[in-house]
DNA sequence: ACTAGTATGATACACTTGTTTTAAGAACAA
DNA sequence: TTGTTCTTAAAACAAGTGTATCATACTAGT
């Protein structure tokens, strides 16, 4: 068992600190330093039970190899912000051009969300034409580049007659396309398939208040 | 000018590579075995123009201390999901406790979500009581704990005598407190001030499809 | 008291690694 | 041509650094 607020613990939150602030690992003599140690062997002997213990990670004879175990790292995604989604306005679909060329601004996003799908792409919703998708105002959509989904997916359709933009779970039955509100207390409505046009799958929404 | 796919950008994508792939910095001898280069000198030639760029960035005779500017470090922040937030319950309300123990589940959110808040939580929302907040099932709602808020916040808040939580924006009247929903088409309620308790601030959404 | 496990200390070895020096070829402009 | 800059090359130095060894003290359990 550790004893006090012992040595082992310093040398742990010494580690956590020097990465945050150098943004690299410390030394064994670092540490010493650090944790007014007189010699490198004590950090050593104290390392090796942090290793044992399962707190930090490293790989022998590298310098600076010291990991915290749990502390994630690069699981972030920059995910570009294409533009708006608009009532009776079509949405930017991406371009080949759009993934490339730096877009103006982006959100950054954690694997959780992504989990590694492509083409993610996201639009901030203007206006309050999504309110039945349970949508406001300001929210913004994540998107990905789809023109096909499946069955009961959340999509962004373009409904060519009405000249409008929505979303919809999508179900494809006998001779219609069925769109389903996400607010269940909303009837659903079919339209005849060419009269529907997939522009993304829906992925996620995120709403910052 | 830099002239072809150049040594340079060669070296620049390794680094890049090796910091994800093991999580420190490489050594200018691991650059040149790694991008096939046959002596440390070269190396550290365009190390330096990398670093006279602005590409890089590190400090002299410090081992494994390159770092690639512009890469964000550490801006992920785990935030436990504390429990749900369901029809005629109240919600978990984070104890001292709460952030020292390690909770069964965690989201991964950035920076750019939580913005140094600090005391935020998650709660996931089970059924479909919270519709008028366009909050539906399944949808995690991000909190930050707190008594009080300022006007016009959404908080969480608890309705004593009708045994429920809802999800408003709060705002403080002559003799009473309104509680207006997200959903504008819906009318605001007028509570007495002994009649609601806040329960916390809600800083965000997030439905994952 | 005896022993085993844990913690601290001092010192030294050998390898790793940033850096320097020197050299030479290639591209380009004056 | 001449000179300058960019690039690749080889070798070596000196300091940084992980690790091992040996020794000492403290604690807890028997």
């Amino acid at each position: 068992m550790a004893s006090a607020p012992s040595t082992r613990l310093r040398i742990l939150n010494f580690i956590g600190k020097f990465l945050d602030d150098r943004g690299y690992a410390p030394t064994v003599r670092d540490i010493a330093r650090g944790c007014k140690i007189s010699t490198p062997s004590v950090v050593q002997y104290h390392l090796n039970k942090l290793e044992d213990e399962g707190h930090i990670q490293r790989d022998p004879e590298v310098f600076r190899s010291i990991q915290l175990v749990g502390r994630k790292r690069e699981a972030i995604f920059e995910v570009p912000l294409l533009g708006s989604i608009a009532a009776g306005k079509p949405i930017p679909v991406p371009t080949a051009d759009s993934w490339t060329s730096a877009p103006e601004e982006t959100l950054q996003l954690t694997d959780e969300v992504i989990r590694n799908r492509k083409g993610i792409y996201a639009l901030r919703v203007k206006g309050n034409s999504l309110i039945d998708a349970l949508i406001s105002d300001g929210d913004i959509v994540l998107m990905q580049s789809a023109s096909t989904v499946e069955e009961g997916e959340m999509a962004a359709v373009w409904l060519k007659t009405a000249q409008e933009v929505t979303i919809k779970k999508v179900y494809h039955e006998a001779n219609f396309i069925k769109l389903e509100p996400a607010n269940r207390e909303m009837a659903p409505m079919h339209f005849p398939p060419d009269e529907v046009e997939i522009q993304g799958r829906v992925i996620g929404v995120l709403r910052k208040l």
